[in-house]
DNA sequence: GGGCTAAGTAAGCAATGTCAACATCAGGGA
DNA sequence: TCCCTGATGTTGACATTGCTTACTTAGCCC
């Protein structure tokens, strides 16, 4: 009983509990607070001081549970991408996660991230790497990191661009096709 | 002197003042406040509600000067792009104005921006047309607004991964080369 | 049992967005 | 000329937030 207990004046395991709570209020759409999230835990405002150094550590490892869940819709349940609709369908899963959990993406992203090593930023590269392999082992010959980092791009940019509402669609299907339809008219401009 | 002078109870254009100074404060890099706007325009902390409904309306207000002078980067100085590089260059112009003025381009962005009749959501709107005129000349044949959408989009997402630090390069000249490079690899993968 | 220390609390500060009530001024109709 | 009205600014206040400093509690090891 001493890290799952949370009776008395001791948590148990504050540190989890404050993740969690502040992930669902996160998805509730509720605009949190360190101290919105010290209170719905049961605890005192200024608690979550011991777990972390400030508001933005506590959102630096929710971004990190994010990178977390992203990566695992893109790789966990699919096979790497072995053709370019296949590359496509990464896109819209980006996409389509970005506006399932979009408090959650601004959190991974929209922020200046400049902490050297953040572990945010580790996250981010490995995103990058898994991109740059599967399109290496698509392109072998082309610049495969130029390729990856412009495949990024273009997902990450629809992404932000429908979530903030400069591109719109009636729905979640709209969004898919209109991705795909983007990503297959870009690749195929080389005639 | 009665829309210049600025002397005695009231101001003569508190509006403009305020849009100025803020725009100021956010190219500075200082992170503005409404009341550190009004502070620095000498006037009182709540003046600014005479002019502005609310934090946001004025923020909306800057995002619209914003995607002005994007658009005037964008289409002023140059002609309509009339080749796949003039693309890029076009790609490259997007993410040297988001790196040039991060602050701003945060306020045009990054925002859910859920007013139907926001001024940016029109803003916006005219860049999407522009781009969507440039493709169309360029490539009559294929759908211009999947190309318009697919070439924003990567602009945009370049644009955001840099500023965000989760691309990362020395200087503004190898982010005008990963750009360009981004560009052109996607948009030669069609073989 | 007696400390040592991690974990939590209490009290408080400066700042912010916003509201309600009040002050000031400019211009138009009597 | 005078006063009234509406726009523009000001004062004062409230709730909330992030964060700091100092204090308290309780589990653990000897």
């Amino acid at each position: 009983m001493s890290t799952s207990g949370k009776s008395g004046y001791h948590h148990g395991d504050l540190r989890a509990a404050l993740l969690s709570t502040a992930m669902e209020m996160l998805e509730g759409g509720e605009p949190f607070s360190l101290r919105a999230v010290a209170r719905q835990a049961g605890v005192s405002p200024t608690a979550p001081y011991r777990h972390f150094r400030d508001r933005d550590a506590l959102e630096s490892a929710l971004a990190v549970e994010g990178f977390r869940d992203l990566l695992a819709d893109l790789g966990g349940g699919r096979d790497l991408p072995a053709s370019l609709p296949d590359l496509a369908e990464f896109a819209v899963a980006y996409v389509a996660f970005a506006l399932r959990r979009p408090a959650l993406f601004r959190v991974m992203f929209g922020k200046p991230c400049d902490d050297a090593g953040d572990e945010r930023v580790k996250a981010a590269d490995a995103l990058h790497r898994l991109l740059a392999d599967a399109l290496h082992r698509l392109f072998p010959d082309a610049d495969a990191s130029a390729l990856a980092v412009a495949g990024w791009g273009l997902a990450h940019g629809l992404a932000c661009l429908y979530l903030d509402g400069k591109l719109q669609a009636a729905s979640g299907e709209e969004v898919a096709d209109r991705v795909r339809d983007a990503f297959l008219a870009i690749a195929s401009v080389g005639s």
